[in-house]
DNA sequence: TTGATTACTGAATATTATTCTAATAAATGG
DNA sequence: CCATTTATTAGAATAATATTCAGTAATCAA
């Protein structure tokens, strides 16, 4: 037991997966060669950003899932990429989005339970130019990444 | 010109993609069987439950991206999954959330433009027992399903 | 129409996944 | 604690798959 399962795990989270060419020739009756020439223009042109896996949060104690509008001071209104940027790169948390009207952040956050959140919360939100926040706690996750659970 | 290219963006969408067994095998210096077991192991548990591609969602027409917080009509309180499971069939949600507080459900939608999200609304969102609904349009896109832009 | 760029494809090769078997290691029940 | 079962680790062989290359076809712009 070297703990591999962790090491795949967050492996897969955003990489070190790849088409599956052969399946896709097969399925959509064009010869292979030609479904690999599509598909590495499509990286090449940074259409296709990464092949990763999706998981059930749950088993990979990532279960505790919650929405965070935040409303940020208004010294920081002129550049909110700044707060932004910072955030981004958080392995807790899903997406980042800079957005009209009240909120002008909402993050996707994902942790074990409630006390790991209220730990990052307390070290990651805090601070940084975030006067107001609002958290809306997912109970039932029906759909993430496109993928039904 | 037989628009390969858009086949493939919709199967990359969900699915047909595979781990890099060698590649991780080279990475964390463990034999590539090991590698295969652990990962097996992983998708038999549903730990795992796809492999797929990530966009850069302005170059595939899914650059309008917003969050809709709803809130359910009392008589949908009991069952508030009874409408979530219908809406986790359209391509054009990536999550659906049940959730706590002022908002029962929490979507994230992506269309091409305004126009082709207010025709989704129109069709798929009212009705059905949501009564009112609060839109929250991204502006810019940091991070998406753990990927930074 | 012509030349240039982009898209497609078969054949050959390189790489990778998978299966099978056996050996260890870990967990379990008395 | 030991015996027994179950889970995990790996090497060798094979099957399957991706990739390269070279040539052809289609598209586009002038």
């Amino acid at each position: 037991m070297r703990d591999i399962k962790n090491k795949l795990i967050s492996m897969f989270r955003n990489g070190y997966c790849t088409p599956q060419i052969a399946r896709i020739a097969k399925k959509i009756k064009e010869p292979s060669t030609t479904i690999h020439y599509n598909i590495k223009k499509l990286e090449k042109e940074q259409v296709i950003k990464a092949y990763k896996a999706v998981f059930d949060y749950k088993k990979i104690d990532l279960g505790y899932c919650v929405y965070v509008l935040c409303q940020i001071s208004p010294d920081e209104y002129a550049d909110p990429e700044r707060i932004a940027k910072d955030l981004v790169k958080h392995d807790n948390i899903e997406s980042v989005d800079i957005c009209t009207g009240d909120w002008e952040l909402i993050l996707k956050i994902r942790a074990k339970d409630q006390d790991e959140y209220y730990q990052f919360i307390k070290s990651v939100i805090s601070r940084k130019g975030i006067i107001k926040i609002i958290t809306v706690s997912s109970l039932k996750q029906l759909k993430t990444e496109f993928i039904p659970t």
